[in-house]
DNA sequence: ACAAAACTAAGTATTTTTACTTAATTTAAG
DNA sequence: CTTAAATTAAGTAAAAATACTTAGTTTTGT
């Protein structure tokens, strides 16, 4: 039997989900939440085997609340819900530890594949994204072998350097990603012009264009 | 009885309304389309009382489904339904001639409240509708046809600042949009200003992230 | 334990972006 | 033809990015 809890802030898309799993014998939904913030809680509670999360949602979005299960609910697979299909979305998933990726638009019979994919240890990303993605990582995850990383790593870019690359792909400016891993903005403005530096380029364009070329991120 | 059609592109919604709408004796479910053409298809096989449209959808949108409705179906009442409290689509659903538009937010409660008076002839607009309709029938924007643009153009974007958009998206900055549109970099720092103004964001993050949840490019 | 690499954050300076406004010219709509 | 809207480009100023360097601390590898 697999326990399911919903975090979603739209009532119709989880009255959608429910009825959806209404005619699986083995899969429940045992509780649910409108805000990232009730979400841990009920997870606190209820510890079920799976949590079903849209990536944005009121107190804690998405993101936050997988990677709050990650490090204190390891049992607890997540499999997290967007509407968009958006590259950034997909990485920030994987690196907050998320099992699984599927967008709202999926059909019943993809949902119920990745339902059960992830209920049983797998992974599931949707569609298109799965291909770029198992391609890419950036905090150095042990899954891919040394010769497929120094493939991917052409540029020898350290761990730090990989995450601001992240980030500045997704357009945060020096402030935010300074916020973002806690650092001072003196030293993300380093690491940038080490990045661009390394990288051969002027500007941002060129940056995005080359880690598209080279499928850095 | 109330005779439904439902008109989304996702099936977790029109899911999720079902299930909303099963334990009501007198409203019933009959048929469901997945785009726009199809839902007008539906309309004229089943000739229900009211149809539930997403305003977003492929093939026609909601909005020119309405418009259509209005024409050719007087008898079917329209409830448009979107995930943005959005002023321009408010605005052009009542110039399409929807009885009521809900967001895909609202609880199970506004949203039986919505379907009943709009069943029986009255109209439902969610949340600040009527101070957005003053606002906007006082300050004379009220003759304007509903068009496919509209959808796709929210904020009412020129002609330039479409392609600057366009070309801000590709990351490049005013010196090449400058050399590329061959305008003076002054007038491409100013349509890029007047565009992150019309847009409401503060950076190209939010603008690149705006873009993609409204699919301007 | 030690050395190398990585990370951190400060310094100064130039360039670009953002912010906001004003106003002339061109284009489009009525 | 007239008016409104769009486009153009100038102005000043603050903030951010880029450029480059130096140097102390922490982490990693041998």
């Amino acid at each position: 039997m697999i326990n399911i809890v919903l975090a979603d802030d739209h009532e119709l898309v989880r009255d959608g989900i429910k009825a959806l799993l209404e005619d699986q014998k083995d899969i429940v939904v045992i509780d649910e939440a409108s805000n990232g913030k009730e979400a841990l809680e009920v997870l606190e509670r209820t510890k079920p085997d799976l949590l079903i999360v849209d990536i944005r949602m009121p107190e804690l979005n998405g993101i936050e609340v997988v990677t709050e299960v990650s490090k204190k609910h390891k049992n607890v697979k997540t499999l997290v819900l967007s509407m968009h299909d958006s590259e950034e979305y997909v990485v920030q998933a994987i690196q907050a530890g998320a099992d699984g990726y599927l967008l709202k638009g999926a059909s019943k019979d993809e949902f119920l594949k990745a339902l059960t994919k992830v209920a049983s240890g797998g992974k599931y990303f949707t569609g298109d994204v799965s291909a770029i993605i198992m391609n890419n990582f950036v905090n150095g995850n042990a899954t891919t072998t040394p010769k497929k990383e120094s493939v991917t790593d052409p540029f020898h870019l350290t761990k730090r350097e990989k995450q601001i690359l992240s980030l500045v792909l997704q357009l945060k400016n020096n402030k935010v990603i300074a916020e973002e891993l806690q650092i001072s903005k003196r030293t993300a403005e380093v690491h940038r012009f080490n990045l661009m530096k390394k990288l051969d380029v002027k500007n941002i364009m060129e940056l995005s264009n080359k880690a598209k070329e080279y499928q850095l991120i």
